[in-house]
DNA sequence: ACCTGAACACCGTTCAAGT
DNA sequence: ACCTGAACACCGTTCAAGT
């Protein structure tokens, strides 16, 4: 608890850092700018300088979050080139995400799309990794044609749906390959 | 805005009503015991006659909210008997629910699973029809082998996600067709 | 440019007191 | 049993003033 100065310029850094420590382990109901500025040991008005308001604040975490994933989006898929490692290596790395920060998740898909063009913009680049992951998929015939950006929705969306899941704690961790297997085969039964 | 009194028992089903349509309306950060109190006619304190808490009235939104998937859930199965069919109508459901409640969804799935009995109990029951509708389409031939339970919460998971996108705007609504699909055949060519 | 500190209008929660 | 109203410790936001 016994925090430097910040008056060197690098206040809008610590808020961020420290705002999310508060959200991982204490969940956005915690999150208060005044108890950020106690935290960082300025007084309660500074971070206004750098972040409007507190939903400013919630934006630039989404777009940390969202450049973080499509950070390690971007190295897992590249330790693999077969469709199916590649897509449970996504899986893998989005999963954990959501387990080590279910509060982040929610703040980063709290906002509605549009409404602030940053995280807008960080969005599309993380769904972009999925994204070429098909493209590749179907250039070596591993994966059905179709719009690989609609197909990498549905993809996004299964992990999405199992990573909240797991993060509520309906579910656990070991459905994940159950759950990719049968986004690959399909539940229908193969003739 | 001209309320009458609530002195007469039943202002939890009043305080649950406008709870629901503040977070309808203006979201969960709208959401105050206070303003719902001055809505309704009440002072202040009375709410916590029935609510001990604020998270105690979000845990009640959570069980509502449930309970009315499940019955949506039920009426959307009971119409249709082949298994494609029945997956598309579950879907449909869920995803109308989501977009016409984002906040509400957001207040089900955001807290931890067991943290409130009633509402784990409220979380069992709903997931329980995508779960006869597994076994049902198993005994049909229509769907591969397997724990239905497990099969469903894939199942749940795929829609959970379409439904977080789409309510976050960042998927569209047309989405469902391509997604169910892809589930069903999954994303490998059939040979 | 960046931060302080007072001010304002809100919160959730508790609790004696009323009916 | 159910509700009122004051009290307390918090919020987010704004803004004159300081350096």
């Amino acid at each position: 608890m016994s925090h430097p100065r910040y008056h060197h310029g690098d206040l809008r850094a610590a808020v961020l850092r420290r705002a999310e420590e508060i959200l991982r382990e204490s969940g956005a109901g915690s999150l208060s700018l005044r108890q950020i500025a106690r935290d960082v040991g300025v007084s309660h008005g500074a971070p206004s300088r750098h972040f409007r308001d507190k939903q400013a604040l919630l934006d630039a975490l989404a777009v940390a979050g969202f450049d973080r994933i499509e950070a390690e989006f971007a190295a897992a898929v590249a330790g693999e080139t077969a469709f199916d490692a590649r897509l449970h290596a996504l899986a893998r790395v989005y999963l954990r995400f959501a387990t080590e920060n279910p509060a982040l998740l929610a703040v980063m898909y709290g906002r509605k799309h549009g409404a602030d063009a940053e995280v807008g913009a960080a969005v599309l680049r993380a769904f972009e990794v999925p994204r070429t992951v098909i493209v590749d998929g179907q250039e070596r015939g591993e994966v059905v044609p179709g719009d690989p950006r609609r197909i990498g929705m549905a993809v996004i969306a299964a992990l999405q749906g199992l990573a909240n899941l797991v993060a509520s704690g309906f579910a656990a961790g070991d459905l994940l390959d159950e759950t990719v297997g049968h986004l690959t085969h399909g539940l229908r039964p193969r003739p």
